[in-house]
DNA sequence: GTCTATAAACTGATAGAC
DNA sequence: GTCTATCAGTTTATAGAC
């Protein structure tokens, strides 16, 4: 099991080279998610590779460094889905339906990397932190959008806008910290799962038993 | 603003002896919430609470026991919450409703030791945690049990209970992530929004627009 | 109970050989 | 690029004076 998400989280770093710097940003996951970034050590991460301690300073100028290259990785994933949903031909239900199902989806599925995501903020410098905080404005706002095109066209009836907005994504982000994969749900449940309880949250209904 | 949240941090700790140790204990929550539990030093701990380094270890014997009894005590507080809302004499759903509102509230307004209490359990020590795991799984148990007697009562329209209760669950959590005291949101707003969204989560209905 | 002083271990990061 | 060896600083926790 711990083999096989170690497997999965090395494939998602296509594009860094050589492939030492590979194997230290996935071991960086692994070990950031498991203990958090301050109780992980330099030796761990480089042990966890394969490397002694220093060829880590090779690839990467700091510990913080190598923190940033799996926030940024990361982020722009999640931002990507995010957006394809939102920018889809499809209704507001449709598209609402879509983000969540699949941010809730990655979130359950690489439950390690996006720990590290998004609970591991604190951890980075101002500059890099400054940074992160773009990517994530533009998730927020993808989403915000979504629903403001439902509410506009009178697909959903939302009376708080940004706060439902909140309340999804932090629904959907909350996934990494409970998710684990020894549970007895699938990414797949957990994402069909939110996206009809986020459904539920647009509708404004006169239905059984609501006063 | 600092001192006020201070001032609020210290009335918690009501039952404990001597005051040194509550200082201690409300020092120990703002700095864990502000850098984490592995960011923090015990001489940031003992300066903040006006003492030396070596005093904390005159009232706690370790860090981590000094961690463990701020998690304890902030969980008994969110398990106070939540049972006493599935404990009233009242509907499913105001029983809900009541949930949900003031364990979102508490999230909010006690954001630095509801950040600690839910986001440092990993430093616990492995006694420490099965003691609050317990707490845990408590808390748990009773939002389940109203969602359950809603369903077999007809209140709610829900199929996957326990699915749904994580989810509300999750939700509330997560405030303590995103809360800030600076924001726009009082305490008293956010249990009020959450306790409508979540009403919506267990109402099934073909209101508008809903396919 | 609190302090000053310090032990003992560990940490991020670098130097220089290969 | 990677290693061994190591520096300089920090950390938790303790000893002993007051």
């Amino acid at each position: 099991m711990r083999e096989v998400d170690a497997e999965a989280e090395v494939a998602a770093w296509d594009g860094v080279e050589p492939e030492a710097a590979r194997r230290l940003l996935s071991a960086g996951v692994e070990a950031f998610a498991e203990r958090g970034y301050h109780a992980t050590t330099t030796r761990d991460i480089a042990g966890r590779a394969g490397m002694s301690p220093a060829a880590l300073y090779i690839h990467f100028r700091t510990k913080e460094e190598l923190l940033f290259r799996i926030s940024k990785v990361g982020h722009e994933r999640a931002r990507r889905i995010v957006a394809e949903a939102a920018g889809a031909q499809a209704s507001p239900r449709e598209r609402l339906g879509r983000a969540v199902r699949d941010f809730a989806r990655w979130h359950a599925e690489h439950h390690t990397t996006a720990r590290v995501v998004q609970y591991e903020l604190q951890a980075l410098g101002e500059e890099h932190y400054a940074e992160i905080a773009t990517l994530r404005r533009d998730i927020d706002s993808q989403l915000r959008g979504i629903i403001e095109d439902g509410v506009r066209g009178g697909d959903f009836a939302v009376d708080d806008i940004p706060g439902t907005s909140l309340a999804v994504l932090s629904l959907c982000v909350d996934v990494a910290r409970w998710f684990s994969a020894a549970g007895s749900r699938t990414p797949d449940e957990v994402g069909a799962l939110y996206a009809d309880l986020v459904g539920r949250m647009v509708t404004g209904c006169a239905g059984p038993a609501r006063p």
